[in-house]
Formats: C-alpha cells, structure tokens, sequence
DNA sequence: TTGGTAATCGCAAACGATTGCAATAACTTT
DNA sequence: AAAGTTATTGCAATCGTTTGCGATTACCAA
C-alpha cells in the first residue's frame, strides 16, 4: 500500500474529485523526503503534466493543509509543504542565515501550549510552527566573521 | 521631550541620514498607538508628503527594524509594525479568526529560549514573535456557529 | 557657502502568492 | 452510455512586498 492511499481516501470522502492534477502533486510530495518548496514542486508536476499551473499548484496544497493531508512551514519568507507525520507532529526550527530547517519535537511546545491555554484561553497554531532563528553552525561561522572584521580594523 | 527623539539620535549616530520620509514614517507610527499595517503607514505619510512611495515606506520600516526602533509583526500574512516597547519586549499572540493581537509576556518564552539554547544551541527569534491561533472569544464563537450548524442539520 | 559624493529616493518591473472568470472535466443521475 | 451539474482548471489580472536603476538630496569638507 502506498503511503498516500489514505490521502486519496480522504479527499473522495470529503466530496473532492480527483483531477491529475491532485494526483500528481500528492504523489510528488510524497515521494520528496521532507519539505519541499512551492516551485520545486510546480516545476516537478509540469514534467508529468505539461498544463500544470502554478495557480492549481497553489490551490491543491491549500486544500491538502486543509484536509491534514499536508503540512504547510514557513521557511525564510517562502511556504514549503511536506506530508504531514503520521507519528504525530514536529515542528521546525528555521535558520535565518542559512535557511536550514531541523525538526523539533512537540515536547518541547506542550509546556508553552498549556500556559498560553490557562492564562489566557488562547489555542495556539502549533502544528504549522517553526521559530526562526540562528542554528549552532551559524552562530559559529559568524563569530568568527566577527573577529575577522575586528582584526582588519 | 518627544518619544522618538531617541530614535532620531540612533538614526544618526549609526551614519543614517535624517530625511523628511523617514521623519515622517517615525512621527506616525509614534503617533499611532499599538501596530499599524503597512499601507496604513503609507496613505498617513502621503497626507504628509505627497511625493511618499510605498518602497520607500518599506524600506524605512525596514530600516528602523534593523535599529531596533521599531518592531514587525505579522499579523493574518500582512505586515505590521510598532515601535519597540522600551520597557522590555512584547510579542504577540494572534488570532487566525478575527486576526486581533494579545500582548504577550516575554516571561512565557524566556523558558522555551533557554530549552532550545541547551538543547540544540539554536538561538530563536523571539523579539518579533508572534504565535497564531484561536482566541477564548473567537473559541466561543465557533462553538456557537458548530450548534447553530447542528441544529439545522 | 559652495561643491563633491554617496546614501536615499521615486519609479517601474519583478517577486511569490492569491483570486475572478470563462472553459473544461469529474462525477452523478438517468 | 449519454446528458446534466458543479467543482476544478488554466489564464490573466491583482495582491502585498522587494529590488534595480537613474535622478535627487542630505551631509561633509573645503
């Protein structure tokens, strides 16, 4: 069985048709290992689909957010889609530097949840989180930056 | 004494030039209070300066973010920005619904900052940080708009 | 005060993303 | 199997935001 079968399940219970088009980006999405962006998959459907617009590209990853088929992160000011975990949900830690994403465990935002639900009943979006940031490496390379600057000074 | 007077003065001492655009950009989110979006900025300078682009109040905003003078928030996929609150940073919770902004303690993120620290020695982003969701109010609303819809079924 | 020069501007084009609309095609019903 | 219905598509226009570029202007030095 295929790992989107349940996908294509999802979508004929809802009332949803199933154009190629919808087939051939679920399927490249589930065959890219990790996010992939929105381009990298228009560009990838139009080979098996030469009619492809980046419109319905659009269109078809905004439903499948919708339907938890995919995960929608936010990486470096661009959408990135991946299909979402079964195994439950992670979350992303986004490189402002060098636009890495490393994946974060939900365990980490259950504490923060739980706060923001008792103080104020507030229901944060955590399943499509990612904090941005400076990773290790980043940080390392720009101190040394840093001193490089300060010795040609 | 003018609340942005300080502003100015970091304006100058970093070597930026103090144009009419960038006066007025600062006078008016200075003037407004809480966050403002981008256009709202833009159509308030024209008034003041018909000549004022819409690039050019971007590019200010920008700018005075880089000087910490003032901060963006993205609230419902648009920018918006404020000046930075001198008595220690906010951020922000911001509802998917009804696309309001809540004030939020940085104490609530100091303890997540400090398990990504150790933990992955990734150093987040938290002085812009705004978190989506659903606010207690909204909450009741679709609770609400979910029994209406039951009802009728 | 005047000129030199580099930062900044306004404009226009481009970016990634979204939307309106008429044509198409997936599904339902017969 | 054929016709009807309605979701979905491709296209083009538009959105909010960013960027390249030649013209302008704030600032510094003479």
């Amino acid at each position: 069985m295929m790992k989107h079968d349940k996908a294509i399940e999802t979508l004929r219970l809802k009332g949803h048709r199933l154009t190629p088009q919808r087939l051939i980006v679920l399927s490249i999405i589930a065959s890219g290992d990790g996010h992939m962006g929105v381009d990298e998959v228009y560009q990838a459907a139009k080979k098996a689909y030469p009619y492809m617009d980046i419109a319905t590209v659009y269109r078809t990853l905004h439903l499948f957010k919708g339907l938890g088929v995919v995960t929608e992160v936010a990486i470096g000011d661009r959408l990135h889609f991946e299909l979402t975990d079964p195994d439950g949900h992670h979350h992303h830690m986004v490189c402002r530097v060098c636009n890495g994403a490393f994946n974060l465990s939900p365990h980490y935002l259950a504490e923060f949840r739980d706060t923001l639900n008792k103080e104020f009943g507030f229901e944060p979006d955590l399943e499509n989180f990612a904090v941005s940031g400076v990773c290790a490496k980043c940080q390392e390379a720009g101190k040394a930056a840093n001193n490089e600057k300060e010795i040609q000074n």
